[in-house]
DNA sequence: AAACACCCCAACCGCAGCTGC
DNA sequence: CGCAGCTGCGGTTGGGGTGTT
């Protein structure tokens, strides 16, 4: 095992899991450089982090991939290419690495071999869509339940470039949350964006994908509206880009 | 039974974005 | 505005497990 500058790497011990089930159940989730002072763990953070949100969190299923699993995990990637966080967070339970990893380990060899060996297939050729960002500020009232309804996407894309043939610029930020179950607006929005834009790819009268996003501002204004409407999560796209 | 090859997954690394000062 | 610290992400690696020769 190493040791290297104080800090311990390697695979963790079931003492050392304890420890951090222990402090997170405590303390809660995030604060992450405080872990190991809390625990006493001879760790760094980003290794705590790591265990905790791939490993010993309590919301991870840990069963085989489903078919459908696969099958979303095939059409994101379609659209999203490498963004796991992204489409782990469609996946309820599956992390960004066990995406990452099923990927890399079962889909990817079968992804190379049918384009080398095209089938006949109702997908078009299609083109990687870069979501557009939106930027959630700690102000917002859904994270710490004061301040105003707002939303500003950032500047880092043109407004009409949501189509991009390139993979890895990597625009969409972190800031966009854990889609699924999310009564966050905007998650709502970006995954009833998705899946908008990928029946299109998917119908054959492509057209333009920009015609399905709302007007370009930089900055949106989510109206005051009662809870039940974000908590439906259901609603429809055009409808909250109208409000 | 031993040696080797391959697979899979946990863990690490480097980087970029965000935030607070 | 610039800097430093923190967080989260994607790419990559290392090692244990399993299959094959």
């Amino acid at each position: 095992m190493d040791n290297i500058g104080g800090l311990k790497k390697g695979a963790w011990s079931h003492e050392e899991d304890e420890l951090l089930k222990a402090c997170i159940n405590n303390y809660g989730e995030g604060k992450w450089h405080l872990i190991p002072q809390r625990t006493g763990l001879n760790r760094c953070r980003k290794s705590c982090r790591l265990r905790w949100l791939n490993y010993l969190s309590p919301n991870i299923n840990r069963d085989r991939f489903s078919e459908d699993e696969v099958d979303m995990i095939l059409r994101l990637h379609k659209l999203l290419g490498n963004r796991w966080s992204m489409i782990a967070g469609r996946l309820p339970g599956r992390t960004a690495n066990d995406v990452k990893n099923y990927w890399t380990a079962h889909l990817a060899k079968k992804v190379v071999s049918e384009k080398e060996n095209p089938k006949e297939t109702t997908m078009k050729a299609h083109e990687i869509i870069k979501p557009k960002p939106i930027t959630l500020s700690t102000h917002q009232p859904w994270l710490n339940l004061k301040g105003k309804h707002n939303v500003s996407r950032s500047d880092c894309d043109d407004s009409e470039t949501m189509i991009s043939n390139q993979v890895g610029t990597d625009c969409a930020s972190t800031s966009i949350p854990n889609l699924e179950n999310s009564p966050i607006p905007c998650a709502a929005m970006w995954s009833e964006t998705l899946w908008n834009l990928e029946e299109q790819l998917n119908s054959e009268d492509i057209g333009s994908y920009s015609s399905l996003l709302p007007e370009e501002d930089n900055f949106m204004e989510f109206p005051d509206v009662d809870d039940s409407f974000w908590d439906s999560n259901l609603c429809d796209l055009d409808s909250l880009w109208d409000l």
